[in-house]
DNA sequence: ATATAGATGTCCGAAAACGGCGAGTAGCGG
DNA sequence: CCGCTACTCGCCGTTTTCGGACATCTATAT
């Protein structure tokens, strides 16, 4: 399967993202722990819609001027993944959620550890907020592109939280 | 059909040469798997010129010496053997192959357990460089003349090799 | 002719190891 | 006591590993 990618210049470092014909397949920071790499047959085009978008709003959350993101998906995941990651889809800006609390809203309450491992194959990060799952004594415990990222991310929502709160 | 034949105090143990009247005729460790034994006919004589050049280039070849022979070869076989055996001849130092690889080259993708058996009856070690294919995950398979000098040998071609690369 | 064995490689299923967890327990200091 | 930490152990999906069953092609022995 042929797909488009560009980087972005995060201010948290550079970001891959990747999309098929019609959606957003990827974004993962350079890098990190399950960084997929780019494979010969794909071709850069930052330009293609999808990615254009993504990058636009991304530029603007990371700005705290964007609470929710409005892009077409199409995370490749097994059936269980892809519940995991439609609850988490679920989480607003700001708001945290724990393992436990995850495995409970898809019905498996049980499924704890499998449930941040598939958390932790989220392959499109920040867009679906895997960031927001945090554990239940409140550590972060562990995050693709390392705790220091995550902390950032969450600091930004509460930030910018806060802040509408007080206005 | 007469042979000379005389025997080389190897490194690695005791090798029976025997030559027919104008070409090398086999070379195998003694009491080695396929070892064919003395017939009365033939004659001992570590003179004949053909088994004092093979002599030589074999004190080289274990001295690290030497990388590749030079002395005419006759190894009897069946057609399929004989592209085997000549497709062996082709690798050259220090380097490997596997099974599946050379069954390809001699265009018989799939006869790979066959090339196995060409491989084991080659009657020409060392020279002709059975010991050079391994299994196609990586691990030695097997040796007429018994692992240990598989490996002994491999070992040795790879030290010189390294060798020659850092020189 | 036919059957069998061999210096392999591929595939498939079972079994074990591995995680971005949590709950429960046991030990420590205050 | 209370709070904290450190440790063990159960849980569950995914990934990796391992083992056995085939496929396939010669050469050799019946």
């Amino acid at each position: 399967m042929t797909q488009r990618y560009a980087f972005y210049e995060s201010p948290l470092g550079k970001i891959l993202l990747t999309a098929s014909e019609s959606a957003l397949t990827g974004l993962h920071f350079v890098g990190e722990k399950y960084y997929p790499g780019i494979l010969p047959t794909w071709q850069q085009d930052e330009n293609f819609i999808v990615i254009k978008i993504a990058i636009a709003q991304l530029g603007e959350y990371f700005a705290g001027q964007r609470k929710s993101f409005d892009i077409p998906l199409a995370p490749e995941g097994t059936e269980f993944q892809r519940q995991v990651w439609n609850a988490l889809s679920k989480l607003r800006f700001g708001e945290t959620s724990t393992y436990a609390q995850l495995a409970r809203r898809i019905g498996n309450p049980k499924a704890v550890r499998a449930v941040g491992a598939a958390n932790g194959r989220n392959p499109i990060s920040i867009v679906i907020p895997c960031h927001r799952i945090i554990g239940t004594d409140g550590s972060l415990t562990g995050y693709a592109g390392g705790l220091a990222r995550k902390e950032a991310l969450l600091r930004l929502e509460s930030v910018s939280a806060e802040f509408r709160l007080a206005s």
